[in-house]
RNA sequence: GGAGGGAUGGCAGAGCGGUUGAAUGCACUGGUCUUGAAAACCAGCAAGGGCUAAUACCCUUCCAGGGUUCGAAUCCCUGUCCCUCCA
């Protein structure tokens, strides 16, 4: 959500900068509305103050001794008005929240013009020389997976498309990972870990930003009957959802700050608006897993956080010795509710490419002002909204497709990266 | 499964139909005192919104949503969450 003061007082800057990432706003009706709001809420005030007043002289008259029948006469005329204009302005209000509650976040200046993913500009890539050629032709990792345990077809009989059983080693080796990535950003990044719920409710997604526009990529869970409806519960699409949202309507001592938070969850996307996209392998899957990385830090800080985040996630990128690149991510490639992202994408030889890894966002005020995030300046000596980043670090399922296609020798079999050997009880290959 | 109790400002905790947006304590901020600090004392200190150039002023908010009333933190209903007791 953006700052009222902004949306009524610099709304050409708003429609500019929206325009910068392919997002048409409509000023002239959003300020029509503007226009009745004040009128209606300027008169629905007076009237509520004039029924106060007289309310307040009841009281006085009473304990005077003295008649009340003209006051009363006079309030209960004031009723009726009140109503209709409380209702008046409630329906406008609520068309505004519409509109202000669909509006992504304004890019960072530092962030490239740009329409699709391929004006994305690129930082850096790692090592610097780029990945070095295989001696032989890569296999894939579904070919590779297929030898050790990993089997879509028995989870297409038990679920359906975009999921996946794995069994044996490689379930192993994806737990190593995990465990491997908690460790390291527990131990070494200083990030508290966390344990949080995995259905979660409509508030908290409407904080991130995943609601009221994108409920069409949730698994949206609910008990039978109308009062379940009511009390539905969705699927995290990304840790990112309880984790920000533990600090949902709070003020966060100065002293706190930054908050630090990792947790390993499964995560669940429905993947609408995706057909036909990555259908082979585990690159794109309803149910993955995922370490994620949330930092809750001071406005003037968050920039600065987003070069940590990022490099945090990138650390574990460099300790598998795993060839990446980093990307800005252009105006027109930018999530809802981001400023900023670094993308980190990760080489996979079995498809001659670079995919997303991770992706490390700075939402600045975006998602705290939706979920009254704040903390105490003591410069101003005013509650502000904080700023909210978070980032995969990694993404676990995509870092296992990577070790196993990167990490393949002609024989077929898989060398076990030296950080993970010691979480795979001592193991240096699967073959 | 049954029976109760509770949810109030950053925190703790009074208030239980009318000058209560809310006592008090802690925390915090400013001041006095002090070489400095602590202690003590004095003062200030909820959030969101409207209208403002800015004050002033006004509105809303005591878990959420409904209701009763001229008037609700206070009474009634529904829900959520917490706690205690019995089985």
């Amino acid at each position: 959500m953006l700052e009222s003061k902004l949306l009524r007082g610099n709304i050409d800057f708003v429609v500019e900068q929206l325009n910068r990432r392919n997002f048409s706003f409509n000023a002239g009706e959003f300020n029509e509305l503007e226009d009745q709001r004040k009128i209606l809420q300027v008169k629905t005030q007076e009237l509520q103050n004039s029924r106060n007043t007289r309310s307040k002289s009841i009281g006085q008259a009473k304990a005077n001794g003295e008649s009340i029948e003209q006051l009363l006469k006079e309030v209960s005329e004031l009723g009726e008005k009140l109503d209709n204009a409380k209702i008046q302005l409630q329906e406008i209000q609520s068309k505004i929240s519409d509109i202000t509650l669909s509006m992504p976040n304004i890019p960072h200046p530092s962030v490239p013009q740009g329409s699709t993913e391929d004006e994305n500009e690129e930082v850096l890539s790692w090592p610097t020389k780029g990945p070095s050629e295989f001696d032989f032709e890569p296999k894939d990792h579904v070919d590779l997976g297929e030898m050790y345990g990993i089997d879509f077809a028995a989870a297409a009989k038990i679920s359906g498309s975009r999921f996946v059983v794995m069994t044996g080693k490689l379930a192993k080796l994806q737990r190593a990972l995990t465990q491997f990535m908690l460790d390291h950003h527990t131990e070494k990044n200083n990030y508290q870990e966390t344990y949080a719920p995995y259905l979660v409710n409509s508030d908290s997604l409407m904080g991130t930003g995943q609601l009221p526009k994108f409920e069409a990529d949730l698994f949206k869970t609910h008990l039978h009957g109308e009062e379940g409806e009511a009390r539905a519960l969705y699927l995290i699409p990304t840790a990112e959802v309880p984790l920000t949202n533990l600090v949902r309507d709070s003020i966060i001592d100065e002293s706190d700050l930054p908050l630090k938070y990792v947790a390993h969850t499964p995560c669940f996307r429905s993947e609408a608006g995706s057909y036909g996209k990555d259908t082979r392998g585990l690159i794109r899957q309803h149910q993955f897993e995922k370490v994620e990385l949330v930092q809750i830090s001071k406005p003037s800080e968050s920039y600065k956080v987003l070069e940590e985040l990022t490099n945090d996630a990138e650390g574990i990128l460099q300790l598998l010795e795993l060839p990446y690149r980093k990307v800005t991510l252009c105006t027109g490639d930018l999530g809802f509710s981001s400023a900023k992202t670094y993308d980190l994408e990760v080489w996979l030889p079995g498809q001659n490419a670079y995919r997303e890894i991770s992706s490390c966002s700075c939402f600045e005020s975006f998602q705290a002002r939706r979920m009254q995030l704040r903390w105490k300046n003591p410069e101003t000596n005013k509650s502000e909204f904080l700023h909210t980043l978070n980032g995969s670090g990694l993404a676990v399922g995509r870092t296992l497709v990577a070790v196993i296609e990167n990490y393949q020798n002609v024989d077929g079999s898989i060398t076990i990266p030296k950080v993970l050997q010691s979480y795979m009880g001592g193991l240096t290959k699967i073959k």
